[in-house]
DNA sequence: TATAATAATGTTACCGATAACCTCAAAATA
DNA sequence: TATTTTGAGGTTATCGGTAACATTATTATA
C-alpha cells in the first residue's frame, strides 16, 4: 500500500506537507503543492481512512438500522437515508434486525466498535431501550425512526399512526362496513400501540363496540406460519367485513391467507393497511393504504442526525416530527349496501 | 472514550495483557483474565475497531454495491450477502449506485479509502471498467454480480440471461404470438446484451423474423420519462401482441404506460419479464417472469468473496457461477387462438 | 538597518490497538 | 543440584495519518 510517506520522500518534502495538500489546510507554494499532486497521481496515492479516523476520532461514517430490508417502506427509507447522508458528505453503514431484538444486539456492538459518528435506527420494539441507553452511554447520537422507545428521550421521526389508523376505519365504515377486524404487529412496537388507539378511537367515533377479539397481535415482520392468524380468522363469529392490518407485510400476509383459503378480496371482504406497497402498486394499484412518506422519514431522520452530530457542544433540544399518513383509495374495499 | 490503556491501569496490568484477554490469544492465568474482564465490564469498555484495523491492516468490513435499492431483486440479493457475510464475521457496507457510473465512481473512492477486505459490485455496465481495474490495482478483492464487463477477469455470479430470454419469448410462442416486441436496458450491460441474444434466438428457433425495429434500448433503472418508450411503440406496424421486458423494473414501466393509455394487460396485450417483483407478486400473482434466484446471487457471491480474500496467497482459478432463471407463469400472457 | 511579521515547510507526539521480542519466576528435566 | 522449559506477563515499535509546535527564509515595518 502506499502511504503518505511514499509520497513524501518521491516528492522530497515531509509527509506534513502532503497531509496539507491533500486536506487543503495550511499554506503551501503553488509549485510544491503540484509536484505532490503529481506524484500522489504517479503512485495512485488513496488516503487512509482508518489512520485518519484514529487520529480525528471521527469516522464520518454513519449506520442505518432497520427492521426489514424486504420491506419497500425501509427501502425507500434508506433511500432517503442514503442521499441525506450523502450530501453531508456522510457514508452511510446498514444493518437490518429483521424485528429481532437479538439481531439488533449484534448490530450495537458493531455500531460501538465501528466508532460509527451517528445512528439512524428503526428499533425492533420496547426491548430495545438498553441498545439506546449503551448508545448513549457511549455517546454515540442516533435518532429513531418510526417507532417510539418508553424510557428515552431523543430525536425522532415518527408517522401519524393513531391518526392514519383511524382514518382507515372511518374510510371502511363510510363504506358500509361495521364489522371491522385489526391484524398488528406486537404491542411491544409503539406504533402497533398507537394503531390499535387509532382503530379504537375509529371504531368510538363511529359508534361500533371496540371487541379485543376482533384483534390479532403477532409480528409487522413476514410470518413464517399462517394457521394462528387463520384460527383466530375462523373462530370470529360474525366474521368480519373487513380487516385492517397494521402494515403492508401483514397485509400482504392476510392476502396470501385468503389466497390459500380461495377467498376473494374485495368481493368476500375488504383490507386496508398501513404504508404502501412499492412501486408496483403504482401500476396493479389494488390494496387501499395509509401510505407514509417513507422516504421523507429517511431523509429528514438523517438530517436530524447530522445536525445533532455537528452541534454536538449545544444542548439542543429533543426534535420531534410526526409525518402524516395519507389515504390512498384503491379498490380492496368493496361498498356495502 | 474508554481505551485499554484504561482498563490496564484499574486492573493492574499491561494494555498487552488487556489485548490477549480480549482477543483469547497467548496465556494469561485465570485470576489475571476474571480481574480484567471484571474491570472492563465496569468501565464499559468497547474494543476500538478503527485503531484494531490500523495495525492489523483489515478491516473486516465488506462493500456491497447494488445499482438499485429499490429493486426486490437487489434487496433480496442483500439480504443473501448480508446472511452470507455474518456467518464468515464479516459487516456489510452498502451503497446504490442507481444505475449510474459516475454516482459508482464516488462509492469506488469510498471503498478505498475505507479499506474495505473485499467488494461485492453489481457494475452499472461496461464502463465500469476502470473502476474495477481501479479495485484491482490496489489488490481490493471482488466479485461481480449478475454483471460480466469486458476487460476484466474475476469471481463472478451471473444468471442464465440468453436461456432465460428465450424462454420468455418460446413461452409466448406457445400462446400463440407471433409478433413480440422487447424492451431492454442499456447495451453497454452485458445482461441486457445476452437477453436480446435470447430473444433473437427465440424468434429464430420459432422461425420468427427478427426485426430491430421491435427492440427498445433504455435503462434498467425507472425511467423519468415514458415518452419516447410510448412513440417507439406508437410506430410500430403491426403493433405487438406481447412485449418481453429485460427486468422486472422496466415491465412495471410499460404497465404504467399501458395504465396511462387505457390499455388492458392481458386484454388487449401481454406482458412478460426478467426477476420477480417481491413478495407482493405471491399475492396477486400477475406478472409471468423468468425469476432469478437472487437470493442465491448475494449468498454465494459473498461465499466466493470470503474464500478469496481467506486465500489471498494461492492464486485460485476464477470462479464463475451461472444461476438458472425459472419461468413462473401468472396471468400477464393472453393465449391468442 | 534592525526587527517583526509572514509564508512555507519540517519535527515530534499521539490516536488505540497488536506483533514481536523480552523478562522473570516456577516447574520439569537431566 | 544445575539446566532447560514453560507459564505469565511486560516493553517497544508500528500501523498511517494529523495537531501542535518548531524552524527557516523572505518580506514588511519601525
Amino acid at each position: 500500500m502506499v502511504t503518505i510517506y511514499d509520497v513524501a520522500a518521491k516528492a522530497s518534502v515531509s509527509a506534513m506537507t502532503v497531509s496539507r495538500v491533500i486536506n487543503n489546510t495550511g499554506k503551501i507554494s503553488d509549485k510544491t503543492r503540484a509536484k505532490v499532486k503529481r506524484v500522489m497521481e504517479e503512485l495512485g496515492y488513496v488516503p487512509n481512512q482508518t489512520a485518519r479516523s484514529l487520529v480525528l476520532q471521527q469516522t464520518k461514517l454513519l449506520f442505518l438500522l432497520i427492521t426489514d430490508i424486504m420491506n419497500p417502506f425501509y427501502t425507500t427509507l434508506a433511500r432517503g437515508a442514503e442521499d441525506a447522508a450523502k450530501r453531508s458528505g456522510y457514508r452511510l453503514l446498514f444493518g437490518n434486525s429483521d424485528e429481532s431484538i437479538e439481531k439488533e444486539s449484534d448490530y450495537v456492538t458493531t455500531i460501538l466498535t465501528t466508532r460509527v459518528d451517528g445512528v439512524l435506527v428503526a428499533p425492533a420494539g420496547d426491548p430495545s431501550l438498553p441498545h439506546l441507553e449503551s448508545l448513549r452511554k457511549h455517546k454515540v447520537p442516533f435518532v429513531l425512526l418510526d417507532r417510539e422507545v418508553p424510557g428515552i428521550e431523543c430525536d425522532i421521526v415518527l408517522g401519524d399512526s393513531k391518526d392514519g389508523a383511524r382514518r382507515l376505519v372511518e374510510h371502511l365504515v363510510a363504506k358500509g362496513h361495521r364489522n371491522i377486524a385489526f391484524v398488528n404487529g406486537s404491542p411491544s412496537v409503539s406504533s402497533a400501540r398507537l394503531r390499535l388507539q387509532g382503530y379504537q378511537d375509529g371504531m368510538k367515533l363511529s359508534d361500533l363496540a371496540y371487541n379485543e377479539r376482533y384483534v390479532f397481535e403477532t409480528s409487522f415482520g413476514p410470518l413464517s406460519d399462517l394457521t394462528e392468524m387463520g384460527q383466530w380468522l375462523d373462530q370470529l363469529d360474525p366474521a368480519p367485513t373487513a380487516i385492517v392490518a397494521g402494515n403492508n407485510v401483514l397485509a400482504v400476509e392476510i392476502l396470501r391467507l385468503f389466497r390459500e383459503r380461495g377467498i376473494s378480496v374485495p368481493e368476500d371482504i375488504s383490507i386496508v393497511c398501513f404504508d404502501d406497497l412499492g412501486p408496483y402498486s403504482e401500476v396493479e394499484p389494488f390494496l387501499t393504504v395509509a401510505a407514509q412518506q417513507a422516504y421523507q422519514f429517511g431523509y429528514m431522520g438523517m438530517q436530524m442526525l447530522v445536525e445533532r452530530i455537528q452541534e454536538r457542544e449545544t444542548a439542543l433540544p429533543w426534535k420531534k416530527i410526526v409525518l402524516p399518513a395519507d389515504l390512498v383509495i384503491r379498490r380492496s374495499v368493496k361498498t356495502l349496501s
